[in-house]
DNA sequence: TGTAATTCTTGATTTCAATCAAGGATTTAG
DNA sequence: CTAAATCCTTGATTGAAATCAAGAATTACA
């Protein structure tokens, strides 16, 4: 599965992907509500998603802000505390039972170094994901509830499939009840 | 002064920032009010500020949504559209006379190629500005308007002395009475 | 430097989403 | 399969920020 899509990324000869594919050596099964990662501790891996659905939050005074999902074929971490190894802000719960596999950060900071071409592919998943949260902010500056909800509903409508509204909701910054009512 | 910055790369060696530096060739001065880029067009280049401060916003049908601000020392483009070579949805406008260098994004796709440590530099500018999104996703999603402006002053108290309070209204989605009520 | 343009502040009013509340639907798990 | 827990919906009310408005302060530029 991990496999099928490495051998479809272009930049890499099956040399690189069987290289690549053995470092993905934990295999994580959580249950619903599970905790991958808790605020505090220092994220050490990038997981895949195998099968399952996740949710990334910020657990705050007043509430529990939802700020992504993670399901089938996406990569997962506490990207922050992953980059600068500093306490994770951010807890990761799975909503279901949940399959992942890992790499760890040293495994991964030492495959890039020996094979550039997986420093790149790196490089090309880090400017999709920034430039998938530089759509995300504008998403939630619109003003209008309905305006938030319909651009999530273009981009990502399989999430409506996978995960409660209220997670939805906290992901659109409005209460399940706002969201109930536009849907 | 990008030479400076350059410089204290610690991966560079002076070797590498001598072949860097002269492929930030174009020299732009734009002036309060000029756009770097508009609405629509290509964006070919990523942008170092020198001096001066602009600001990237959105245009819609109701109101311009401000996403961010450049000043001296920053790198600026118009991320998306310079990675997917697509229109840009944003724009960036000068708010004072500012002064830029620019590299063209086939120099820098070659210069990345030819040399790896200057992708790996790229890299981790990416990752910097990833997690700088991550936090400014939860900042606006805080429900509290004096919460979003606490956390911009404790980070960015800098850009209070740089770009009028309208514009840092709306890049904490709130109106300028509001930002001056809690101010 | 003086004048016009822009930006900021403060007050009064309105609007729309949050909150509070309760019943109904769906999902989970034993 | 059933009971319990969770989640969703709908209605009534409240509250906080947006809007509207006008005057003051600041900044731009000729």
């Amino acid at each position: 599965m991990l496999a099928a899509l490495l051998q479809q990324v272009p930049l890499f000869t099956p040399d690189d992907v069987e290289a690549f594919l053995p470092l993905w050596k934990k295999r994580y099964t959580v249950n619903r509500g599970d905790f991958l990662i808790r605020q505090g501790q220092v994220e050490q891996y990038l997981y895949f998603v195998e099968s399952g659905t996740l949710r990334l939050y910020l657990p705050t005074p007043q509430e529990e802000i939802c700020v992504g999902f993670a399901y089938p074929n996406t990569l997962l971490t506490s990207f922050p505390s992953l980059v600068t190894q500093t306490p994770s802000q951010y807890c990761i719960q799975s909503l279901r039972r949940s399959e992942l596999l890992a790499i760890s950060k040293t495994d991964f900071d030492q495959i890039q170094e020996k094979r550039p071409v997986i420093g790149k592919f790196w490089r090309l998943e880090l400017e999709k994901a920034l430039a998938g949260k530089i759509e995300r902010e504008v998403d939630l500056q619109l003003p209008d509830p309905a305006q938030r909800l319909e651009r999530l509903l273009r981009r990502s409508p399989h999430i409506f499939q996978l995960v409660p509204r209220k997670y939805i909701a906290s992901y659109l910054r409005m209460t399940p009840e706002t969201l109930s009512r536009i849907m």
